[in-house]
DNA sequence: ACCGGGATGTTCT
DNA sequence: GAACATCCCGGTG
């Protein structure tokens, strides 16, 4: 099942997911994650360096959980976090690398009545995507999508440019609940962007 | 506003 | 048994 995109809009292609999640995170700002009809700008993110990691799952080798990191750039891994929440990232690098990029936050662009009937505990539309957990229960990611294929839009998962560039100065920080190479400066984020998860 | 606890699958000790 | 790439709610000030 593929996605139809908008005029001027570009779908990312395998080559922009095959170098290290640390040069793919901060392109990724900006860029427009869509899941089927909803889709929001990406205003924050994480990288996780796989085996050269000890905060990534990666790190100890493949298991179920994060088989799909281990596989090739460009598809999504979606794991279940505190029992209770779905996060999703990009995985990037060249096959077997299991590097890849946490999505942590989103400015709602598209189907932002969906969201809401998504999420009942939001309030405000800075409420829908402002954290991991809380985007993809706002576009409807979870079991279903891990594994998806964003080049080819498969399960309606793409990420896609529409002509924003990244931020020419984006905020660089560490990096958010966890407790081992908390000092690794591999989260970015859009200076001032009021979706950015607090923290 | 700030803080504490509860929810609970996967993984590792 | 405990930690964990989180969020929500109810307490207090």
């Amino acid at each position: 099942m593929s996605v139809a995109t908008e005029p001027g809009e570009r779908r990312l292609e395998r080559a922009f997911y095959r170098r290290p999640a640390v040069d793919v995170a901060p392109e990724l700002l900006n860029k427009v994650l869509w899941a089927g009809p909803r889709a929001g700008r990406i205003v924050e993110v994480e990288a996780y360096m796989g085996s050269h990691d000890p905060a990534s799952h990666a790190f100890r080798g493949p298991t179920p959980r994060n088989r799909v990191m281990f596989g090739p750039p460009g598809h999504l891994y979606v794991y279940f976090s505190y029992g209770v929440h779905w996060c999703a990232n990009v995985v990037c690098g060249e096959e077997g690398e299991a590097s890849a990029v946490l999505l942590r936050a989103l400015a709602p662009t598209e189907g932002i009545e969906a969201m809401f009937a998504a999420r009942l505990a939001a309030r405000r539309p800075r409420d829908l995507c402002s954290g991991p957990g809380k985007l993809t229960q706002a576009l409807g990611i979870g079991r279903d999508h891990d594994g998806a294929d964003l080049v080819s839009g498969d399960r309606g998962v793409d990420v896609r440019d529409d002509g924003t560039a990244p931020p020419a100065a984006p905020v660089v920080a560490r990096r958010v609940g966890i407790s081992v190479a908390v000092d690794r400066p591999w989260r970015w984020y859009v200076p001032g962007d009021p979706n950015v998860s607090r923290r």
